[in-house]
DNA sequence: AAAAATGGTAAAAAGGCTTTTATAGGAATC
DNA sequence: GATTCCTATAAAAGCCTTTTTACCATTTTT
């Protein structure tokens, strides 16, 4: 009965304290009734010995280990921070923890659902999927265990899904040069076309030129990511030979290293920017607001994301729902200096301002 | 004997092998010897009833969990990214997992630690500790399970310890002003005294300092946090007023935030950076490079940080190493513009060239 | 040819907790 | 005063593996 060096388990606290382990079971869990007497005797035992219920004995006869998995593509950024951010909170306030598994291809993303789900680490999981693979979505769908689907809009029976509405949110990045900057000529600087965000953002930019007449044929741009370098190469290569000196242009980035990197190579060609290319970025980041000019930027609210994922997989574990739910959020404009709105602080001096 | 719905055990497919658990197991685990005719018999059983063995109940029986816990003050910042892409990396590639909790209170990082290891929910966890909590280390010093101290250099019994040398690194970034710049008047500008980084760091722009018979007395600024914010505003109140129009300046900044700040507060007083003041961060984050001037500023191997962290508790873990381990990674000067080094395009008028 | 070693498998014993079921002792009922 | 009903607790039955032990049937050794 006595067990090896380090761990005191409920049988020690039920010998010491001269009752049964599942009299000391209902003190620590709170549950049926115990007389007050009796769960003296049985506090005082447990910290007497320090006494820690084994979790893992509670996981095997709970069937639950109280712990959430969150899969995602990538740990950089302050999309996965703020993502982290919310999913944490959400979960500490309810006792339970985050495993976080970093799988970027189809192939990882399967295995984590197996290791995560299938093997019973975890109760329930997050997986974000910014990429377009249909295997993953086949493979998980008679995973048991809840799962809440990020970013790519799903349609399969027991899934639940978070997402952004990126059309809308391009779509008013642009609609904010047409309306409020009376600009015409626009272009859209995105990742690659197989990025699910990329994908719906350049529909929205579409969109909106559509709104006043025009095509986004041949004003669209694509990468390779999301990469300040892509977006100052792009810059460089395809949006600057496009410029006419007496023009006025926005360009709707899908990100704001991509607008970063667009900003910086335009300036470098001495372009005057916001004055003659307005830019918006999307994400609100950090470097958003660090640099100057100020970049206007679509704000994400990925903390609430996370948040809310966390929360619709405790609704599932407790049973509250029955039917799939799927929560389309929105970005908000953030309006700043790079746009062309505001003051731009930077230019005092020498502004380059060539031509 | 049959569970029910969704779970299919060892039994089941003991069952329908037609074999013991014990062989199941035997063939799952790869260990044993095991006839082949009886191992194919089993492995198509597994692949009938599609067989996951329940982590939670090996989690029991092997009593381990292949988790790692991660505990972090904070969850922003390309320092965690990194830290968690180093943890992740070495943790994937031995089969484990890791579980992250943030907690940035001493209060909160005891209870995340029981948690994590007094509840056996982790096998070993690896400890962020950037404020100076001594309650902290003597709570966990009683601990069982592997323990690796992040950041802080501590001297506890039983505890493994990676840390940066934060000293000699701010050390080098004061003596490239010095040596390379002939610059004899340096500020530093950190974050809160308490903060063990920025202690460290003022330890080391002073160590620099008396090298050449100078005390920094006067010359070292504290704030409230590591933030551009605060960077802006002691440039603005503190350093600004001190700057004499023919002479040229340093400043040390504990962190790049800090350094953006304080180039930004002091090119809006209309002074020329790095021309006439130059700047240093630490970190080497994203926004020191996507910056004009791009910032010279100290980079820390912090994957290689997480990378190693992991590895202390594993080998612990496997019984490899008896006496407590402390390993010091050193921080490296990265050269790039805000120093008053190399070109800096978005200056292109006066070239600075100190003297 | 008897004894010992070996190989393959089954049975059973943990592992530490939760939860259901059973059982004592007292209070309440008639 | 015997019967019924509660209540507080104990006992036992899982939860699902791993791992040790035991066993039988072959082979190998002496």
């Amino acid at each position: 009965m006595i067990t090896e060096t380090g761990s005191v388990t409920i049988h020690n606290v039920a010998k010491v304290a001269g009752v049964s382990i599942s009299t000391v079971s209902r003190v620590v869990n709170g549950l049926g009734r115990v007389a007050p007497e009796t769960r003296r005797k049985v506090e005082n035992a447990i910290r007497r010995l320090d006494f820690h219920p084994n979790s893992r004995a509670q996981a095997l006869s709970r069937k639950r280990t109280d712990t959430i998995g969150l899969i995602v593509p990538d740990f950089e950024g302050q999309y996965f921070s703020m993502l982290m951010e919310g999913a944490h909170e959400e979960a500490q306030t309810n006792g339970v923890h985050i495993m976080v598994i970093k799988a970027k291809e189809s192939e990882a993303q399967i295995e984590a659902v197996s290791r995560l789900c299938s093997e019973g680490r975890t109760d329930g999981a997050i997986l974000m999927l910014s990429e377009l693979y249909d295997e993953v979505l086949e493979e998980i769908g008679d995973i048991n265990g809840p799962l809440v689907i990020l970013d790519r809009d799903v349609n399969v029976w027991r899934l639940d899904n978070v997402l952004l509405d990126n059309r809308l949110g391009a779509f008013e990045a642009t609609k904010h040069f047409i309306d409020i900057h009376r600009i015409t000529k626009m272009f859209f600087v995105g990742s690659s076309k197989s990025n699910l965000d990329t994908f719906a953002r350049a529909q929205g930019f579409s969109d909106a030129l559509k709104s006043i007449g025009q095509d986004a044929q041949g004003r669209q741009f694509f990468g390779n990511n999301y990469s300040y370098d892509e977006g100052y190469r792009i810059a460089e290569e395809k949006i600057y030979p496009l410029i006419e000196s007496q023009e006025h242009y926005g360009v709707v980035a899908a990100n704001d290293d991509i607008a970063c990197g667009i900003i910086d190579a335009l300036m470098d060609k001495g372009i005057r920017v916001p004055e003659q290319v307005g830019i918006t970025g999307f994400d609100d980041s950090d470097i958003a607001i660090h640099r100057r000019p100020k970049i206007t930027t679509m704000h994400i609210p990925t903390k609430e994301i996370g948040r809310l994922a966390v929360r619709m997989i405790l609704n599932r574990l407790a049973d509250l729902v029955s039917e799939p739910t799927k929560v389309v959020m929105k970005a908000r404009l953030i309006v700043r200096e790079s746009c062309g709105c505001g003051k731009h602080n930077n230019r005092i001096s020498g502004d380059k301002s060539v031509q």
